[in-house]
RNA sequence: GGCUACGUAGCUCAGUCGGUUAGAGCGACGGACUCAUAACCCGUAGGUCGGUGGUUCAAUUCCACCCGUAGCCA
């Protein structure tokens, strides 16, 4: 090695402990953990950590409805989750919890000197508030109309229909998702990090090479808008740790999640003789500390997570890395389509070494969203892996083990081919060390091309068959063997396991970048089995249909709910005739009906009653078009109070049945029926 | 809606700090070979570099607008 041994800490984001680890959150693991084999295996001291993310309502929640107290929820997760990434080979050095003592300590410590340099600041907010639950919801647990455009069932901070952002209590009809209560808004103190007070720190921090431009750029903005208060309190009842002395209030779950990545490293360092926390974690460390992240949450992590850091005497990280999501097919991950592939059911059909070569070969060190095409990667890793790369093992191996008992050569028949290939492990390591691992991959397929070429040149087959030839045949086969050897090693960060089972195959310790440096000669090899098999298509095929089946099974459970007009909405208590009486219906005739200028959901009405000319608005525009409504029958309430609107007056309303938007059915009168007519 | 990315051969992607015939791998087609997991090797075809305008001697590359896709708006 040339450089002397670095000192780093790197992390994944933390996965949330409500759900199944899927492929688009592979990226990130895949990605981080071939970044850290790679350091590894250059001789650096570094060191993987990462935990679930357990806290929060969402958890709260899950577990309750599944019946559980959410510890017992987020142990199982955690199992689950750990099972799926050992098998995909993801080399976590410590795996924890942020539900755990020293998150706890650590989460503490940390609001603690904040508060200390008067970076907490208390303030007393409204917010919505579930009268049955007893809880105040977020956003997200909040329903209603969206109010820019009306689309039902959405959110409390956005519109996936017109995806305009807004707050909770701009919603119409809004309602609890937990209880089905209408919310209520109600004051409560909350706790908030002055981020402001970090500007200064934050501008050169985020200018200062440690987030990759694009990112930089996107800081800006925000920069821009200015830095506001970061509310890190929320009220019981609430899965997570009490704000110590304030009993009641907990820390939000955004607060302690990246401190779990310390609480981790903590735990580590509790077991591992030699591993000490402030030397990676004080404020003088020289150790690197790197956080690779989904570009979805840089706001936490390149804005809140310093200044906290920064707030409370510790290092800052040396670097964030984001990247970008995934689609699969070039689309959104989709369940209907079973493209939303969870990591359990990518086991349970493929290979995880399929997988892990080809998210590195498509990624970079930018933030763009990378694409699995299911064709293309069959195409891809039949072809390099299977077709190129273990092949050329595979095609030198037999005369090897045939014809010299299983012994490499002592000579190294192509020097200067050798050297090649070595001297390209510069480069290589390069685009490793900057996470261009496309690049890297692209490079070492050349190198598979090129040795695939030597021996096609050298036509081994041929000297087989003549006499006197012997040592040239030994030479080339093992001088093939060689090269293999040294693609196997740049490829090992990628192919953990397929690099293992060459170490087996060729009886050498476990690689390292420097050891590649010196070739095999007259040593024993094994017998050769087959590396790696080829992606099959039904393989892909039936995982794509248990992703499937995956969506059926979860529209099963939803249906065994009762649902439909009734269960939504139940009959209203029970009433006198008189009570009905006082409602005065009449059958009327919509002489006219035009849109409203400048409103969303109304259309105006002009209703002939039989003598008499009224104008109605009604909140139907999403369902009917105007021209379909004039010269229908409809029934109207006559006697209700007229109405002043933002667009006129109102004079009665007309009846619909149905949930809204384009499910809106107003009533007609069978035929026979006249203007005027009362309905009794 | 505002902002930010991205849009290059059938597929997945390079590339161009403006400059001669725009590249790779896969796929297709043709040939060669038979050591190898029908793998490998040689060759051919295939692109108005999202659209329209502008700047320039010259634009796929710079600028503006438009279209499409994705994300962010704490």
């Amino acid at each position: 090695m040339s450089n002397k041994q670095r000192k780093i800490l790197v992390t994944s984001a933390l996965p949330y402990a409500n759900g199944p680890i899927h492929i688009g959150h592979l990226v990130e693991y895949l990605q981080t953990d071939i970044w850290v084999r790679f350091q590894k295996m250059r001789g650096h001291q570094c060191i993987y950590v990462c935990a679930d993310d357990a806290h929060g309502t969402p958890i709260m929640l899950r577990a309750r409805q599944d019946g559980i107290e959410p510890e017992e929820l987020i142990a199982r997760v955690a199992e689950e989750h750990q099972a799926d990434f050992a098998e995909f080979r993801v080399g976590f050095d410590n795996y924890h919890s942020t539900h755990s003592d020293e998150n706890r300590e650590c989460a503490s410590l940390i609001y603690q000197r904040n508060s200390d340099q008067d970076h907490i600041h208390r303030r007393t907010i409204t917010q919505a508030y579930d009268p049955v639950e007893n809880m105040f919801l977020p956003d997200r647990f909040i329903k209603g109309e969206c109010p820019k455009c009306g689309a039902e069932d959405q959110y409390g901070d956005n519109c996936e229909a017109c995806g305009a952002s807004y707050s909770p209590s701009e919603l119409k009809n809004p309602i609890s998702a937990v209880s089905g209560a209408t919310p209520v808004e109600k004051e409560s103190e909350h706790y908030f990090f002055k981020l402001g007070d970090f500007e200064p720190m934050l501008k050169e921090w985020t200018r200062g090479g440690h987030l990759q431009n694009e990112v930089a750029n996107k800081l800006d903005e925000w920069f821009e808008a200015g830095l506001q208060e970061w509310d890190i309190s929320r009220d019981a009842p609430y899965f997570g740790f009490e704000i110590p002395d304030h009993p009641g209030k907990f820390f939000y779950v955004w607060m302690d999640a990246p401190i779990g990545y310390m609480a981790s490293f903590k735990n580590l360092c509790d077991k591992t003789e030699g591993l000490e926390f402030d030397e990676f974690w004080g404020p003088d460390s020289d150790t690197e500390l790197y956080h690779f992240i989904g570009k979805d949450i840089i706001y936490f992590h390149a804005l809140f997570w310093p200044a906290m850091l920064h707030g409370a005497n510790f290092r800052t990280p040396s670097a964030i890395f984001s990247h970008g999501f995934l689609t699969v097919d070039g689309q959104k991950m989709s369940k209907s389509r079973g493209t939303f592939i969870k990591a359990r059911t990518y086991l349970d059909h493929l290979n995880p070494e399929y997988l892990r070569y080809y998210f590195a070969a498509k990624l970079s060190s930018g933030v763009e969203d990378i694409d699995l095409n299911l064709e293309d990667f069959s195409a891809r890793v039949n072809s390099d892996l299977v077709g190129k790369v273990v092949n050329i093992a595979s095609r030198c191996a037999g005369f090897i083990k045939k014809r010299f008992n299983g012994t490499l050569s002592d000579n190294i028949a192509e020097q200067e081919l050798f050297n090649q290939f070595i001297a390209a492990g510069d480069s290589i390591a390069n685009r490793y060390e900057q996470r261009e691992f496309s690049h890297a991959v692209r490079e070492i397929m050349a190198l598979a091309d090129r040795a695939n070429q030597y021996i096609d040149e050298k036509k081994p087959w041929v000297m087989a068959k003549e006499e006197g030839k012997d040592q040239e045949l030994h030479d080339v086969c093992s001088m093939g063997i060689n090269l293999f050897r040294v693609l196997m090693g740049y490829l090992r960060p990628i192919l953990p396991a397929t690099a293992e089972k060459s170490e087996a195959f060729l009886q050498i310790e476990p690689m390292s970048w420097d050891s590649l440096q010196q070739p095999l000669t007259a040593h024993a090899i094994a017998k050769f089995k087959p590396l790696m098999t080829r992606v099959e298509a039904p393989q892909i095929e039936a995982m794509v249909n248990d992703s499937k089946d995956d969506l059926a099974a979860q529209t099963q459970a939803q249906a065994e709910k009762p649902s439909g007009p009734l269960a939504d909405d139940p009959i209203a208590d029970t009433i006198e005739f008189p009570d009905f009486a006082k409602v005065d219906l009449r059958v009327v005739k919509i002489i006219k009906a035009e849109h409203v200028e400048g409103a969303d959901k109304l259309l105006q009405l002009t209703l002939d009653l039989g003598g008499e000319t009224r104008s109605v608005f009604a909140g139907i525009k999403s369902a009917y078009a105007p021209e379909d409504l004039e010269g229908k029958l409809t029934v109207m309430v006559a006697n209700l109070a007229p109405r002043k609107m933002r667009f006129g007056l109102s004079e009665g309303m007309v009846l619909a049945a149905g949930p809204g938007g384009e499910d809106l059915f107003i009533l007609n009168p069978d035929s026979g029926a006249l203007p005027g007519m009362k309905v009794k």
